[in-house]
DNA sequence: AATCGATCCTAGCACCGCTAGACAACGGAG
DNA sequence: CTCCGTTGTCTAGCGGTGCTAGGATCGATT
């Protein structure tokens, strides 16, 4: 018994180095350079274990979004408990939002731009999904204004900041003003 | 000199094969399914043809990309001048704006989401990409507010516009509420 | 008609994700 | 303690990718 308990914990020990291993690739190369060659060279396994605990290379890459989209959630929730009032927590909820895009490129590409398999807006959506969603609702939905439905605001609040986050990465958006949209943004969406 | 003007007219066509090609190709079966063997099959020439006309793979989608936001730019200007009012016509942009984007799929991945070794946001930003921006700030400058910059207030409407499409279309927003999506959005950004 | 340059294709490089099948290591049974 | 069978891992290879070197072919010019 002892012994199939160890096994166990080793495998899932690897399986989380696995991950941790993917994820450190692609923020420090991108994620092109995580190739299934290398990741096995950096474990220093052989490229079929990957598969003997991931079906292919989408189901690591949708794993790191499990992780990210996890960090996600507690970074804004720890940001919007930290402020007073509701417009101060909205702010600080964008904030959070778009500094984790830039801080963790890679890691939010795989939530939100790659394909990792993950089924969203379904009732068999992962819970870390979920879960960040509902971070956000937490916060937004007391500032949807009445009669505004909250889960079709926190959608479009949501939106935007997922576009200002892609645009700016990518160099569509020049991030020196980036504040001043935040700004503009909270000013003009949220109802305090 | 008639036989050198031939030449070039026969290449000028060939390059507009090779990027209606691929264009087609992307649209139908995903950018995935556009490799450079494929390509050159369906041209009916092989491979290294493409690299007579192009760098690489990325300067192929890249033209595509130019392509597409020209069409986007008269797209989003035929909607908007066929609307009256400053209201109507911020709407007639939102939807127009995310019709293009449901309707030619690839080629907005092409745009904004694929690396076709564009510049953003820059002095050598393509003038079809300077355009299809200019297109959005003629209509939505009007409703920006007082003491609000209208290219930022550009800036953050179609962030929000880009957010909609990408998420609506990779399945993170349920397509249902579309409708009121815009809607609200319209209503809290643009002060009319 | 012969030549010479432009044009195009065949063949191949290094790499990709993924997998079949050989092989070794190790816990449990006799 | 030895043997067996399972479990785990690796080597090698498949078909595909973007891209390119070098030879063949074609056609305009002399």
């Amino acid at each position: 018994m002892s012994v199939q308990e160890r096994k166990e914990r080793e495998r899932a020990h690897r399986e989380r180095l696995i991950v941790a291993t993917a994820r450190e690739l692609a923020e420090q190369q991108g994620w092109d350079a995580v190739t299934t060659r290398r990741l096995a060279e950096r474990i220093e396994y052989s490229q079929p274990v990957l598969y003997s605990h991931f079906r292919g290379k989408r189901e690591i890459i949708g794993a790191v979004a499990l992780e990210g989209a996890t960090e996600l959630a507690a970074a804004v929730r720890a940001a919007t408990s930290a402020a007073d009032g509701p417009r101060a927590k909205v702010t600080a909820l964008a904030h959070a939002y778009l500094d984790f895009a830039t801080d963790n490129p890679a890691v939010y590409d795989a939530i939100f731009q790659l394909d990792g398999g993950l089924a969203f807006a379904r009732e068999d959506t992962p819970e870390p999904l979920k879960d960040a969603f509902a971070a956000l609702l937490e916060t937004l939905a007391v500032v949807a204004g009445d009669g505004v439905h909250p889960g079709l605001f926190t959608e479009v609040f949501w939106a935007a900041l997922h576009g200002l986050a892609t645009l700016t990465r990518v160099g569509r958006l020049p991030p020196a003003e980036a504040g001043r949209r935040v700004e503009l943004l909270v000013d003009r969406l949220a109802i305090v």
